[in-house]
DNA sequence: AAGATTACCTGAAGGC
DNA sequence: TGCCTTCAGGTAATCT
C-alpha cells in the first residue's frame, strides 16, 4: 500500500529514468484509470516529453511538455494498489491497465484493485483539484502543522490519516508513529501538550524519511517493490501484529478499529 | 462544522 | 474445480 515513501521512491524512479523521453503512445486497457478518459488524456500527453516529476504526499504530478503548446500535467495516485514497472522485459498481465510508449521504452501501470487514478491538472505543484489537500508532512513546519491538528476533536489516529491536515501518512506509518511516541491512537489533541505534539510530528517525519531509505534498495529492481521480505516491513513494531507480544515490553499488541481502520497499538508502550 | 460511515474494487484467508 | 463471508486501506461522497 504506498505511502508517501513508496511514492517517493516511484516519483524518483520516474524522474532518472524518464525526464526528457517523449510519449510516443499510450495503450488503454481499461479506461476507468483515466479521470478524462482515453481520448482526452492521449490528446493532452502524446506527442511531449517529460521535463519534470513533482510530489505532493502520496501524489505525484508529471509535467509534459512540446515546447510550443502550454503543458499538460499528469496527476498520479496510485491508492492501494497501483504499480509502475519500467523494465523492458516485464510482460502485463490482466491487471496491467496502461502501457506509456516512450519511443521504445514501456512503462506500465498496474492496479489489482483499480483504486488509481490518472488526471490531466492545471498547475505543475499545486493543482485546483487537490487544493483540499493539506502540506506534503515531509515538508511542513511545526507552527503550521500545529494550527491545523491542535483544535481538532477526533482521534489521533484519524487526524494523522487526514491528508487535509498534513498529506502523506498512511495507515502503516501513523501506527508506527504513535508506537514511537508512545501514543495511545484514541488520544485526542486537547488530551496532549504542545511538546506532545511536537514529538508526533518530529517522530510522523521521522518514520517516514527512515523509511525512504529503507524502500530504495527493494524499489530499484521494480519487481515487488511492495511486501518484500527484508524491507521495512520487517520492521514494523505494531503494524499487522496484533495478538503478538510487543517487542520494547512484551505485552500483547491489541488490534481495534478507528475511523474505519485498524488500528494495531501496545496497551502498555501507549497508555491511554 | 466536522466526525463517522460507505462506496469503490479484487484477491487472500478462513470457517464450514 | 467449494461456497460464503470477512478483511485489506486511500479517498470521495454521503451521512449525522
Amino acid at each position: 500500500m504506498p505511502e508517501l515513501p513508496e511514492v517517493e521512491n516511484v516519483a524518483l524512479a520516474l524522474r532518472a529514468h524518464l525526464t526528457g523521453r517523449r510519449l510516443t503512445d499510450l495503450h488503454i486497457g481499461y479506461e476507468g484509470i483515466l479521470r478524462q478518459g482515453a481520448r482526452a488524456t492521449r490528446k493532452a500527453l502524446i506527442g511531449r516529453c517529460i521535463d519534470r516529476v513533482h510530489r505532493h504526499g502520496k501524489y505525484i504530478i508529471i509535467n509534459f511538455s512540446d515546447g510550443v503548446q502550454p503543458d499538460s500535467h499528469l496527476m498520479i495516485h496510485l491508492r492501494m494498489t497501483g504499480q509502475i514497472f519500467i523494465l523492458d522485459d516485464y510482460i502485463p498481465d490482466k491487471h496491467v491497465h496502461l502501457t506509456f510508449d516512450f519511443e521504445g521504452l514501456p512503462v506500465h501501470y498496474r492496479d489489482v484493485r483499480k483504486f488509481g487514478r490518472l488526471e490531466l491538472v492545471d498547475h505543475p505543484e499545486h493543482p485546483s483539484a487537490i487544493a483540499h489537500v493539506g502540506p506534503d508532512m515531509l515538508l511542513v513546519r511545526f507552527r503550521e502543522w500545529y494550527g491545523r491538528i491542535s483544535h481538532r476533536r477526533a482521534p489521533m489516529k484519524a487526524l494523522l490519516l487526514d491528508q487535509g491536515i498534513a498529506s502523506g501518512l498512511g495507515n502503516i506509518y501513523v501506527d508506527e508513529s504513535l508506537f514511537l511516541a508512545g501514543i495511545h491512537p484514541l488520544t485526542k489533541p486537547v488530551d496532549l501538550d504542545e511538546e506532545d505534539l511536537r514529538e508526533v510530528w518530529r517522530i510522523s517525519k521521522r518514520v517516514l524519511r527512515n523509511s525512504i531509505k529503507h524502500g530504495g534498495t527493494t524499489f530499484m529492481d521494480f519487481k515487488d517493490f511492495y511486501g518484500k521480505p527484508g524491507n521495512f516491513r520487517s520492521q514494523l513494531k505494531v503494524y499487522g501484529r496484533a495478538g503478538q507480544g510487543c517487542s520494547r515490553c512484551g505485552s500483547t499488541i491489541e488490534g481495534i478499529r478507528i475511523a474505519g481502520r485498524s488500528s494495531c497499538f501496545c496497551p502498555e508502550c501507549q497508555p491511554g
